[in-house]
DNA sequence: ATAAAAACATGATATTTATCAGTTCATGGG
DNA sequence: CCCATGAACTGATAAATATCATGTTTTTAT
């Protein structure tokens, strides 16, 4: 059941799709697929990493522990991307815990495989750099959004985020379920105020709720709420 | 007085030293210096980079603007830093602009000398690709400082990163002066919260003052502010 | 099926931070 | 040198957000 990396769809969304045949298949022959529960961890901030984790179903959050214990996630990570990648490429123990947010499906690529190829593939490497560009200017999004927006602006953000990200399920909820704490957790709030503006919208008809689940009612007015009216 | 970059001490800093002689020769031929007095704009926000600037002296804040008008500074960046990467590796406009916080000299790089480059040789991909590693991992440290800090934390963190990275001058007062605003800018506040912190700071005999200058008296209180005790 | 634990929810209150309004200070151009 | 302008500063107040307390619902494990 284990498939070859060389016919892998997921590939075709990260710099995977840069290695040569031969490249892939020395990747192919060395890793290994895990399943992940829910709740589980891949790793855990200061590990030391020895390889990657791609992503083959399911999401997992990316988050670091501050001082105070709260978790801020960073990132949610779902089909196609590549955790710890940051971490093999400057050989430091990771800065950040991941952690399963729903159940998934992930190939482990030893670092070997990667280095090696990063030592030889420019087109690899320049692939790689992409990427991680394109990670460092939404990081520096999320640093404006935090601080120049209001925690009920970013919660509606967060949810217009969701839907974009993720789709919604038949039913027109969310497709991604997070906890009303991973919700705080992204806007960088107390559970609490996260849940009373859930409350606020939910009065409001800009959202509706089924237990955990979330639906978006009105996405027009969340978008303005967002855009500061 | 145009010196050459294969003789540049700056380069020992940045990604430029994993490229070969003759790539740096290149460079050096198609680059142009330029002074950047302070105040004024490297580029803005939206600019298409047409190459990269490497910074010789002085100090550029690269910030961006966010819909309420306020500008959220992301980083601060000295001698030996590549400003404009990110922008000219994606090809896309920048996220960010580069505004001289104190009088620079720089040096222009045309982008196509980087391009070339990255296409060639994987060392010089691979450093590229290790400083915004590097860069990102600073990103997810800001933000969670500012989601799970308060105002007061950041203004100390503030001044110590400060002392940290441009040192302090003859008379103790840290080397780089910002103004209030800058100061505020930086740790994501009103210009008014962030005045007010400074007058507590110098009350408590954290820190003094001298005009817009800053000298850091006790630093181990405010590592303990830091801290959150 | 049920008890225990965890997540959700809401009110009351305290704290933090922003905003508005105004004064003082410093600095550079005429 | 002086005045005009913008930056620095301060007080009063409003608004946003966190915290604490507590009850309710949902999940989980046995």
């Amino acid at each position: 059941m284990e498939s070859r990396c060389e016919n892998c769809i997921i590939r075709q969304f990260n710099s995977l799709r840069a290695m040569s045949k031969e490249e892939l298949k020395t990747v192919s022959d060395s890793k290994t697929t895990k399943t992940i529960k829910k709740g589980q961890p891949l790793f855990e901030e200061g590990d030391k990493l020895n390889g990657v984790y791609c992503v083959r179903n399911g999401v997992s959050k990316l988050s670091k522990l501050s001082a105070n214990g709260k978790d801020q996630i960073v990132k949610l990570a779902t089909k196609g991307e590549v955790l710890g990648q940051r971490s093999v490429i400057a050989e430091e123990s990771t800065n950040l815990s991941a952690v399963a947010v729903s159940d998934m499906e992930v190939c482990f690529i030893p670092k070997e495989s990667i280095t090696h190829t990063l030592q030889r593939n420019p087109n690899f490497t320049l692939e790689v750099l992409r990427h991680m560009a394109h990670d460092l200017k939404e990081a520096d999004d999320v640093i404006v959004n935090i601080s120049q927006k209001t925690v009920k602006q970013r919660v509606a953000e967060a949810f217009l985020y969701l839907r974009n990200n993720f789709g919604e399920d038949k039913d027109g909820f969310l497709a991604l379920t997070l906890s009303r704490e991973d919700i705080s957790n992204v806007v960088g709030t107390a559970t609490e105020s996260a849940i009373r503006i859930i409350s606020e919208f939910k009065k409001k008809g800009l959202i509706r709720t089924s237990g955990k689940k979330i639906g978006i009612k009105d996405e027009r007015k969340l978008i303005e709420m967002v855009e500061g009216f």
